[in-house]
DNA sequence: GTCTATATTCCGATAGAC
DNA sequence: GTCTATCGGAATATAGAC
C-alpha cells in the first residue's frame, strides 16, 4: 500500500527531528511499523532516497500551512507560524532545519537543494507576511521585514534547541518575546 | 604526550560542530592526528568520556573568554561575544550548544549535566553583561536582560545553522540587527 | 603511548523466495 | 510488498606486544 510509505517518511522525520538523520536507522523505522529491514528498502533504496522524499514532505506541508491560514490577519498568521514550533518543543524534537544545519556537512549534494527550497519558502512566506502586517499597521517592529523573518525564524528554531538543555520556560520566554518583538506599542 | 591527548580533544570539538558527534569516527580522529584508532582509545575508552571532556574543555574556554574580556565595557564584550561566532560561522562549523542540542536524545546521561553547566553560564554571563550595559546606559533594549540574553544567544545560534543552509548574507543580516537591537537610540 | 590484531556489533544495502 | 538470508563495510572497543 501506498499508505507504508507514507508512513515511512512521517516516521522518518521524526526521527531526523528527534536524533538527527545520522543516528536513526532503518531498523527504527522498520520496528515502529512492524515491519522488516528491507521492506524500507524497498520503497527507498537509500538513505538520501528518503532525506530528499522527507525534505518533499516539509515543503508540501509548507504550501498547505500557507494555503491553510491564507485568509488570516498578519498577526493571526504569526501565531499560527509560532504555534508550530509550541508543538514542535511538546513534542521534544527539533524543526527541520535545525535538524538539517547541523547534519549539514554529511548529506549528499543531490538532497541539499531540497532543504535550501523548503528554508527558503519559510523565510519568504513570513516574511511577506510581515510586510503586510506593517502596511496594515497591524504589526509594528523597526527592522526589515526580511530582517525581522529571519530574526524570528532563529529565535524560535533555536529555541526548540536550546529547550532541551536548559528546559522549556527559555522556549516560553523567547516565543513570548518574539511575539511581543512585533506588537504595535499602542496595543 | 599530554598534548595529544589535547588534541585529540580540539580535534573531537572541531568534528562535532563540523559533523555532529554521531557521525565522525574515531578513525576521523587518528587519521588527522597520524596515529590509529586505538591510541584514541587509550586517552577516552568510549566516546562519551571523548564528549564529557569536549563539554569541560568549552566550560574552560568559557571562562577564559569571561577572564579576558573581564575589563571591557558591556558593549565591547557584546562585540566580543558576537565575534566568536563570527568565526565559528567562517570555519563553517556550528556552535557547541547548537550541536549538544540536535544529538541531544542520543548522547548518554552522564554526559548531559556538563552540557547544562556550559549553556548555563553562557547565558548568565551574557545576562550579567546585558544588565550593567543598561545600567551604564551603553545598551538600551525593552525586554529583560535575561530575555534579551536568549534572544541574542538564540539568533547567533541558529544564524550559524541556517548560513549552512541559506548562505553567509543572512548571517550578517542577523549579527547586525542583534547588534542594533541593544544600541542606544541616539548613537 | 602507540602499535597490530581482532572481537563484536551494527548498519546500509541486495538477492531471491513468497 | 514484504519476507528471510546474507554480504560488505564500518564503527566501537579490547587484548596484548613493543
Amino acid at each position: 500500500m501506498a499508505e507504508t510509505k507514507e508512513n515511512i517518511i512521517k516516521i522518518g522525520d521524526q526521527l531526523i527531528r528527534q536524533k538527527g538523520f545520522n543516528a536513526f536507522s532503518y531498523h527504527d523505522i522498520a520496528q515502529k511499523l512492524g515491519v522488516k529491514n528491507a521492506a524500507i528498502h524497498y520503497h527507498f533504496p537509500t538513505k538520501a532516497d528518503l532525506l530528499i522524499e522527507v525534505a518533499k514532505y516539509h515543503i508540501q506541508k509548507l504550501k498547505d500551512f500557507e494555503q491553510d491560514n491564507m485568509g488570516l490577519s498578519a498577526y493571526k498568521k504569526v501565531i499560527a507560524f509560532i504555534d508550530t514550533y509550541v508543538k514542535i518543543n511538546a513534542e521534544g524534537r527539533v524543526c527541520f532545519v535545525g535538524a538539517m544545519a547541523t547534519d549539514w556537512e554529511t548529506v549528499e549534494d543531490t538532497v541539499r537543494p531540497y532543504m535550501q527550497q523548503m528554508a527558503t519558502m519559510l523565510i519568504d512566506w513570513l516574511t511577506t507576511t510581515l510586510q503586510k502586517g506593517l502596511e496594515s499597521k497591524e504589526l509594528q517592529f523597526k527592522e526589515q521585514p526580511h530582517t525581522q523573518a529571519l530574526l524570528i525564524i532563529s529565535n524560535l528554531l533555536a529555541a526548540t534547541q536550546m529547550a532541551r538543555i536548559t528546559g522549556d520556560e527559555n522556549f516560553e520566554i523567547i516565543k513570548n518575546a518574539v511575539l511581543n518583538g512585533i506588537k504595535p506599542h499602542n496595543k
